[in-house]
DNA sequence: TGAAAACCCTGAAGTGGGTATAGAGTCAAG
DNA sequence: CTTGACTCTATACCCACTTCAGGGTTTTCA
């Protein structure tokens, strides 16, 4: 199949097929003679498989390391547990980061009930006397909220 | 007060208060003769109010939009009250996208309670034979897990 | 006084996970 | 034989910074 079918198939820009060849989590796919790249089933398992990770929120390089463990199917899947426990963690700690900058957000919001001026708005007023809080500050493995 | 002392006071690395001046959210501040940024406390408020709003998570468009209110003093601020309910409506969004992924990974966790060889992983098949979700697809104002 | 340390400058490139474009080549149908 | 759909590569763009290279300036201390 072609990369325009394989695209259609899983559901992926054709963009974004080339770009994970790129980055080797897809091998590189037979060629025509006119260059055109030429997919195989096994690829599109293997499509499958990332964008299922992905659809999970899966960094790139955490996906990597699953491929690599299909890969070697002998190899003790321990780390695999390992990464999914760590992931879970990460999203449940950013859950609990984002329900806390949610009640601090609608704080924010009822300090203005009804649109007045920009110099009397609650809202505006709340921020800058808002003691500054280390919420965006740490590095996250999840994403916050754009 | 010079860069650094900025930086030391707001908590803002150099290099970041330095990026908020290209990006006009921060005036550009004067200088000595041998080119060094000198600051007032003028500076020290608005860049306090920045911070504010990104450890809020709001996007730095969001924060231009809001800084405009706050050189505009008699204006009403309806969009500001706007801008606060659509960021609190993707912050709510994201913490039950979140909430749905993590039931998602905690089934497929335990789908492997013991680790085996990677071939008889239950996550590695798990990830395999799921149906794919649209989860990761949409665009969003919020991020997600890392 | 002079040298070292601490501070600051600009400009460019890198991050992640793609997305979008330009400009060209390939292929099938009519 | 031409049209139009498909594909190719290479490059730039998105966000909110961060890091780096290669300098210049100011302070401190011997």
């Amino acid at each position: 199949m072609r990369i325009g079918e394989l695209a259609q198939a899983s559901g992926t820009p054709i963009e974004t097929i080339r770009f994970y060849e790129r980055e080797g989590l897809l091998p590189a796919a037979a060629r025509t003679e006119g260059k055109y790249r030429i997919y195989a089933p096994q690829h599109a398992n293997r499509l499958a498989f990332i964008r299922q990770c992905r659809s999970l929120d899966m960094t790139l390089d955490e996906v990597r390391v699953l491929l690599r463990f299909k890969d070697q199917p002998l190899a003790d899947c321990g780390e695999v547990n390992c990464l999914l426990d760590e992931h879970i963690s990460h999203v449940a700690e950013r859950i609990q980061a984002l329900r806390a900058l949610e009640k601090e957000l609608r704080a924010l919001r009822s300090a203005c009930p009804v649109p007045h001026t920009a110099a009397d708005c609650g809202i505006l007023q709340g921020i800058d006397h808002a003691g500054a809080k280390p919420a965006a500050a740490s590095k996250r493995h999840v994403r916050g909220a754009h």
